[in-house]
DNA sequence: AGAGTTATGGACTAGTCAGTCCACAATATA
DNA sequence: TATATTGTGGACTGACTAGTCCATAACTCT
């Protein structure tokens, strides 16, 4: 991937924007309404720039899709990296995993992941490399904690939490209360767990 | 809603094309390519009729989903009722129902109505009014079945299961095989039941 | 200050979109 | 056969789409 932003000192005019913040608020457009729903006249205009900058800076509508996307898998990694990091109760910290991932209270958009994955399903190679990977990266992190568990087939059972993670959120979009949507998560973890 | 669909003998021209059929080839349409990845132009294409007959029988491209979604809740229900029936088990009937639901083997395109969440949320009234409809009967299909196991929280449970659905429809989706899309689902059944 | 370099606003382009319209075709009824 | 009614093919419309281009602004370096 090209690396879309630089912070480089140059010869000319400087940019009169942030990059990053302008990439957070294409991410948070993109998540909120999806690939084909934002117009490029929607995008500019939650990132503050025009339409000249944003092309220089940022290529097109779908390098810009990548970038929010690979943004968005970076800082959930981090997140959820800490999160064990700072639970030494190999459960507790898997629980606290799949809350963080469900985003219950993250309003009815969803996972930005998993609405890429709706969207785009297999038909774009560099989305789908970015969504594989980051599936991949959860996938070893779950069952590393499951596997301190000592459970029987911590990758199948990794699957299994991934599928009910995944569930909860579309039930979150469907409209289902973010309460229940929690409940039925909590539910899903006592019975699989 | 406006019933799309008339079979009355009239004074005029009839019509040279089957609304049923049209109906079905545009359901499986939308569920292939998603709502607005379908042009007017893919759709009518894909029904066999020009885009005059289109308006003229289907009024306009987001009634034609609407109505092709409520097709397909249908034919869901009537699916899955048949399988209730035939099967007097009712551990075994509720896997069947699920596993039928799931449809793994359907290629990847998922669940129509899966989809639907997926994109349109809660935008539009009428298409989540279907979604609603559907998923408050799915539910009540599957606390019957579980009552009849006498396990706990029947609602609460069905709800998990409608999750663990969800999630390893959008696993297909996201390119896992199909033959490991089933073993985690049946996996999960095996847990939580 | 002047030359070189990069950023920006806004007009522009070519294509696609859902939806409309109309001349004409095909039927029922009288 | 004449009239009324409805269906159909295809041209058309206005709006919107992602992306391009250029004159000018704003900076660094010499």
């Amino acid at each position: 991937m090209v690396q879309p932003i630089l912070h480089l000192k140059t010869a000319g005019r400087p940019r009169n924007f942030d990059p990053d913040a302008a990439l957070r608020a294409a991410r948070d457009e993109f998540w909120r309404k999806g690939y084909e729903q934002t117009s490029l006249d929607d995008l500019i205009a939650a990132m503050g720039i025009s339409r000249s900058s944003f092309y220089a800076c940022f290529t097109s509508k779908r390098a810009t899709l990548a970038y929010a996307l690979t943004l968005y898998t970076d800082e959930m990694m981090t997140r959820l990296n800490a999160i064990v990091a700072a639970e030494p109760n190999p459960l507790l910290a898997l629980r606290a995993t799949l809350v963080a991932i469900a985003d219950v209270n993250g309003g009815r958009s969803g996972c930005f992941l998993a609405n890429c994955i709706s969207e785009f399903g297999p038909q774009d190679r560099e989305i789908d490399r970015i969504i594989q990977t980051h599936v991949t990266q959860i996938e070893a992190l779950l069952s590393g904690l499951i596997r301190a568990l000592e459970k029987p087939d911590p990758k199948g059972l990794s699957r299994v939490l991934i599928a009910l993670v995944l569930g909860v959120i579309s039930l979150r979009k469907s409209g289902l209360a973010p309460a229940e949507v929690l409940a039925t998560l909590q539910a899903g973890m006592n019975t699989v767990l």
